[in-house]
DNA sequence: CATAAGCTTACCGTTTACGTCAAGGTTAAG
DNA sequence: CTTAACCTTGACGTAAACGGTAAGCTTATG
């Protein structure tokens, strides 16, 4: 056995974890479900940089870089999204990121609104692919339950024809 | 120019389509946006059967049948899903079918429920799967509501420290 | 009836999204 | 300090989902 903790590790339990201890590739992906040769091609994609290398160059993730793993995850297998369709949306968030930290140092009430204009654009956008799917899928949603309501109609139909239930 | 109509041609607009008129691959490619060759590549995986062939054995496709191509596109791009869980959608699709046969040509009441039953079953299977996607999607649409709604917070704080706004 | 446009099967090529070694550096434990 | 267990970067392999081309048959028109 080898790799026991990487850094500073919490005595499981106290809750405080004020920086959390970064987490080799091993353990990314068998938190996330995914395997490591995965993650290292996510990365090779741009889609995820994880946060450091240790020493010995390591990949080193922290529980933001798990986090937007998760992400990638809900975008591929929720909305079907290949690859790089998922870079571009990531990149979208990351621009939101970006204009976040814009916006704190921002003094400027008007050049923040702007920056808000911005960043609230960005999201319709991404809201507009969601609500899109979440239709089509309602949709076939509804024709299967209507399926379903006519065969309840049916069923009481020929349950009013059975002669007798006794038994 | 060649292949001009295959079947008997329905003078346009008459509305009257007893048996509609079958289609070439050509003419089901333009109508679904599909390649001839995805045609075939469905078919050749079994999601498709084309109703018939001509005599010079060309394929040719029912209004069912670009129905059923349809469908596939709903299931590969509302769903993404691969063309092997598509082909056991259809499949739980041509159960049903089936037993819609079996059903009508069945006398007897309690026969009749059973497989009312059964029917049943494969459609609720198909709701959950469906009921789960849409359930991600939408919190993934909550969490970016949200982001918006605070975002529309700050424009009205921000907005009250704005002096003025002539012009 | 010749001929161009369309269809057929067959087979090879490509992109995406990984799996699977291979060769070699790193780290914790004995 | 050796060694087993991880890690690293290549490099090659593969299944899914088509794209493209070739060789040959079919069909509507001039």
């Amino acid at each position: 056995m080898a790799m026991a903790d990487v850094a500073c590790s919490d005595q499981a339990g106290t809750g405080r974890r004020r920086f959390s201890p970064l987490l080799t590739i091993e353990q990314v992906a068998s938190r996330t479900g995914l395997t490591k040769r995965t993650l290292r091609y996510y990365e090779e994609l741009g889609l995820l940089r994880p946060t450091g290398r240790s020493d010995g160059n390591y990949r080193l993730y922290s529980e933001d870089d798990v986090a937007r793993v998760e992400r990638i995850k809900e975008l591929r297998d929720l909305l079907g999204f290949s690859l790089a369709e998922i870079r571009a949306f990531l990149e979208a968030d990351d621009e939101r990121e970006q204009l976040r930290e814009a916006f704190r140092q921002e003094s400027d009430a008007e050049a923040r609104l702007a920056q808000l204009e911005r960043c609230d654009a960005l999201i319709q956008r991404q809201l507009q692919l969601i609500e899109q799917k979440i239709a089509g899928l309602e949709q076939l949603r509804a024709s299967l339950q209507a399926r379903l309501t006519r065969h309840a109609q049916r069923r009481t139909e020929l349950l009013q024809q059975l002669p007798s239930l006794d038994q």
